[in-house]
DNA sequence: AATGAATGAGAGTTCATTCAT
DNA sequence: AATGAATGAACTCTCATTCAT
């Protein structure tokens, strides 16, 4: 099963196992339904530990990073799987995919809802699309572990999620206040003009009231 | 080419181009021969447009920008090839790969130089890395383009392009900074509150003590 | 046991029967002898109970439609088991078959002695053939149940026996003996009149040698 | 192709042919559309030739007797194909079949309205049923020449198709009717034989007696 | 240069048969 | 005796590739 689903022929996937091509058949009708189940289990607990550890992760922040976190850890445990995820789960008409397709699904909502949740509580901008945001989580993650996992090189995972995590959360551009720096800026120039019309006020004031004083000064 | 490259039969590929099998094969030794040569010809412009247009952008920001929105075109024109970019692509030892992944290489090696150059030039993060923000950048095109085209909806790239960028350089956090920010300009509206109290004691002084000298001002 | 021989796996007959599959190899030790045990099951009742029937029926005709009418029944009863006799009973070498073969052979030979018998008695015309005869008995019954039986349609079989055996008996000609009756009634006419004219001559003779004789003697 | 559709293996059919196994494929999709192609070859000219040759034979016996001489040759010229028609070819939905059990139909059709027309022109008897008379006609044949062909003796077409379409038409039984008047007939002439030998004898003593009384009669 | 018929290796799948339990 | 998991040969079918024309 070394590189996606067509490319592995059921004698590989038999030889892998260390049993022979009819065996396979014993036990799964089709190539394709032995691939369902694959991926069924490999979804379902994965499913399972993330719905159940993001109620007890607390802020919207911390929930992505574990979700980002425990999508890295199944790269890393099961590469050949993931790449089987991206590359065979299509939505495509087959009945066998619905079943994986919907359990793809159902996992990648919990981003959503984490988004949504985190928006709700204020953590997040109001603005923010969450399917984008689940893109992005997804996205990143699979890009980089793809990446990582190419060049066999070992992936710290727990950098890697924070990095992500961060830009996220907070984006790459430095100073992220400068806008709202403009803003201030604005002001401080307004209580500079102030502060000079106060000066200048000042000014005349203490040179009217020299010029009352001993005149020819 | 209907959906990846083992799915297309030389027979299809060459009724689709209307000649026969056999001139396949006069022009392109192999199957893999010809994937490798139209992925050159996809690759090659992208290349030359994105090489030319980036430093006629200023600011990092945009030139992110310009990166997603070119790539989500792509994706909108041209998605069997995408497909085939990101499903066929891997490094392989193969060396007919080598040649395309050379040239995928030199296209995501822009983002990776537009990051280094923001880094630079101060706009981004210093902390941040160049390899996981183009993982961010590819990955996160890569699964919002393939989520809206398997549904065969059109796509509304500037959009995307747009909250992509957002996000990517200002996070999804509501600004802690900002509110720092205006704390800051608060306090300079209290300190020239105090200041202009300040100025306006001193004019009261002055003037008090003018009216105190010699009347007759 | 769908439909043929080869159509049925022994998973298929194991469950049909309620075992499992090893379990047939336990009492079969092939798939063939399997089937020639299931068709020995059927032909030997069958060859019994036409060999104890047909000496106590009267006549080649009552014993043909008894013949034909059995062998509707059958087919009737066990189509499934009816095709396999049609479909693999090949006289193929096969040791195994021999058996099988055997007993059709020893089947269809009752009807060739009835037909023989008929001969013998007088009943039958003696120039026809009784293995012609008996491939018609077989092979009429044989493609009618087949073509009633397709059609799912109930079948008629004492009616069918009738018909069959009514064509076989007298054929299908119409009234054939009559133009040979024509022709004896013709002899028969022409005998009359030969009489006739023979009569008369003797009446004239008679007449004659009276009037020679003594007047009033 | 040795033995039934199943029984052979695309491999086997390419051998015999003389090419190899994926040539078959370049010209026959699938092997099903090979079986229907070859029965479809063997069929039209079958069904063009018979359908050409009735009207021009008179009386339905000397039609009856050319069905059962074609087909008899048919098996004689094509055995392979003839099993193949007579095994394979079951009204079983599949639409392939459908085409050549359109054929079929239409093939032996042409019984049936020969018998049909023998009913209305009065030379075969009414109350027959021409669905059965055909079933009968093919029937005979497939079995007569089944048993034949499997012995592989040759086989006297000629003389089988005789005893056949005379067995068909005038049925095995020993005329009763005719047998009983060309008796009474015999029976009449030796009577008359008798007669005219007492007529003649009478007349001979008459004449004599008259001879030995007085002259100058 | 272009053709397209022929190729043959290899795919997924079936199933009669075996054998350790 | 009965099991049923495992087998592996054989099947139909696909398709990248070749080569005589």
């Amino acid at each position: 099963m070394a590189n996606g689903y067509d490319r592995a022929s059921v004698a590989e996937i038999a030889q892998a196992v260390g049993v022979v091509e009819g065996t396979i058949y014993t036990y799964f009708g089709t190539k394709r339904a032995l691939l369902h189940r694959v991926l069924s289990d490999f979804y379902e607990p994965l499913i399972a530990d993330v719905e159940r550890s993001i109620p007890a992760i607390a802020g919207a922040r911390n929930r992505i990073r574990f979700i980002i976190w425990r999508q890295l850890r199944a790269f890393v445990e099961e590469p050949e799987l993931c790449y089987l995820v991206i590359r065979e789960l299509q939505p495509t008409a087959d009945s066998y995919d619905a079943v994986v397709v919907g359990l793809a699904r159902r996992y990648t909502a919990i981003a959503v809802r984490v988004v949504e949740d985190g928006i709700a509580s204020g953590e997040l901008r109001p603005e923010i699309s969450p399917l984008l945001i689940r893109a992005m989580i997804y996205g990143s993650v699979e890009n980089v572990a793809w990446r990582f996992l190419y060049r066999r090189k070992p992936i710290d995972i727990e950098q890697i999620a924070d990095s992500l995590t961060d830009t996220i959360c907070v984006g790459i551009a430095r100073q992220p206040a400068r806008e709202d720096a403009s803003d201030a800026v604005g002001k401080l120039e307004r209580l500079v003009g102030e502060f000079r019309d106060l000066v200048g006020q000042a000014g005349r004031q203490i040179r009217t009231s020299n010029m009352n004083r001993k005149p020819g000064g």
